[in-house]
DNA sequence: TGTTAAGCGAGACGGTACGTCGCGTCTTAAT
DNA sequence: ATTAAGACGCGACGTACCGTCTCGCTTAACA
């Protein structure tokens, strides 16, 4: 397909993503991309009904899920999953794009659902990885996916986000250590509380 | 002290909140401050060098860190932290305050140290929290603050801001079980990796 | 034409007009035009550069050429030139503005290029007078016509603007009669010199 | 004398002339006067009223009369006159000077007084020089001298403040020539029109 | 010789205008 | 019917100057 649309809305994203990318989120403005694009600002209100839409649109094409290791142990997935993960360097844009994503999602609830799916796509390695994990018994079968997901992807997010750090192998390893001792310990039915 | 200066700061610093809390922070502007608050554009210009160094004076002042609970064990420690936490029925606010501030700090390197400071304030209790635990033996004494705090608030960021959720009962006991598992297992030396 | 860039502009010179002949230039101002003429700031600054162009656009809009008597004789076309001038009564008007326009003029290059132009147009009739005066033989021919426009004009604007008077019939009388004598004097070859 | 006040006033005057003669007047403030004279504005106010008053106090301090000359003919006593003038080099800087305070007096009745004053002043040698014609029957002792001087000045100031030009000797003496043919030309009673 | 009041510097205040940028809407003409 | 081109109203940005207003400190003159 090559309707005008189509051509269009491609250059749109083109330099949206360009100018996200390369000149930060303080640079991207409809104008701008209208004049890098050369698509006129109507046409790109004709295909995106606002300036944060275009930019969610843009923020979210950038965030590409990562692909499912599977190495027959909890451990050793995480690892290569987060081994993946830390060997970007891209860090400092990934969380611009992160924090400008939630700051969007926070603010606006249409927004909100698109940060949900993304989510949803860019969580579902974790918990393939987890349910083998269950599968094979390493950890409860009872626990929840999305606590799972969290009490994995929750310290990282935390470092990332908030403390803007990375970390050493051997931080990473003991991250990894008591995250994995945590998950595969099956804990007393928690309805004594 | 009541000088002028300190009554205008004053006024544009309730203005500033009222405005972000009451209208969100797309209300939130410079001019709207200076209309609020009586204040003149200038002198709110006198006092902040810009409208993002407001906004981020304003959603910092909104941030108040928790008391630190001392009630002997490190669970219930926990436990006291974040049911005070989970009570709080301001969740959105306060995502929306702490979405904003992570946003500034990922664009704005100035911002960013303060948002260190805020998280050496807000992350205190926590760590207290940790070397008692340590002190009592609960806790590996060489596990490094830095990564136990983010252990155990990693999970509750990501449900919290990512997810938008908030914890039942149970699912907060199941969540804190398994990083208090995490936390109390002895870990091999990680110099294996 | 009635684009919307010419309703606009219309609009725009309408009020300053307007503002700067009922409240003088202090209250000439690019918010106050905005204001009164509805039409946005931004918009005006997209057909003027900057608050001096439009003030000087505005002044140079109400400074119109005399029409060119034709009476036959240099006395009584002067006559008939200044009579015309002199009945107008918004001579305090005329006054501001042609100060206004000196002053811009004196102050910024671009303005200058502008004032050229309206003295020529102004003075366009006097130079007329004066070549039909040459024709006729009352003036000699090699007379330089910018020259004798300041010999005529000249009186008349020291006494407007720096002595803000005006002239009784008998003083204009005087003042025509003087005036015509230097001209139509046959001067020596002022070589001599 | 040398009161506190009097010391103020005077590194008021001199910073008040240094700006506007260096940087033209658009550099002039009472804030900028205040930075470079090191006087509090506090204290310019107690002893100019507004901003306005200083201007034109400083424009009028550095227009100087000229000294009468005193040759036994008019002609000559003229070209003396003109001569010394035209010699200036800072004819665009007097012409500055000139039209800022022809556009303050045009604006304001108090400003209008301080240009009497200075008018006076400055045509007091032209005067005199008249009046000498006059007594030596060069011109009609009954001729007004406002209107003489009009008639000398007049010229020249449209070429200089209107025109921005300077006069070749063959240029100034053609007008000189022309002006004392118009004085010295005996008039029929003007009573006639 | 002290005391007191005027004048001073320092600098913040409310206010208005400046000129710029981005937003989202609208109109016109070309494709 | 869709697009390009670009003006429009709106409103925020951050800056400069205006004239006013405390404040203490310093002089000078008076008691």
């Amino acid at each position: 397909m090559n309707t005008r649309s189509e051509i269009a809305v491609t250059k749109i994203r083109h330099a949206a993503a360009e100018l996200l990318l390369a000149d930060g989120p303080s640079a991207f403005s409809i104008d701008a991309v209208a004049r890098r694009s050369g698509v006129a600002k109507t046409t790109i209100y004709r295909h995106f009904d606002n300036a944060r839409e275009l930019l969610v649109d843009t923020l979210s094409a950038t965030l590409r899920p990562q692909p499912t290791p599977n190495t027959g142990g909890l451990r050793s997935d995480l690892e290569a999953f987060f081994q993946t993960e830390a060997s970007t360097r891209e860090l400092d844009e990934l969380a611009q794009r992160l924090a400008g994503l939630l700051y969007s999602a926070v603010n606006d609830p249409s927004t909100n659902e698109v940060l949900g799916e993304l989510v949803t796509a860019y969580t579902t390695p974790m918990r393939t990885i987890v349910e083998l994990a269950q599968s094979r018994g390493e950890v409860d079968p009872g626990l929840d996916l999305d606590l799972a997901v969290e009490l994995i992807q929750g310290p990282f997010l935390f470092g990332f986000l908030v403390r803007r750090r990375t970390y050493s192998p051997d931080d990473l390893a003991t991250l990894l250590d008591h995250i994995v001792a945590g998950l595969t310990t099956r804990v007393a039915a928690s309805a004594m509380d």
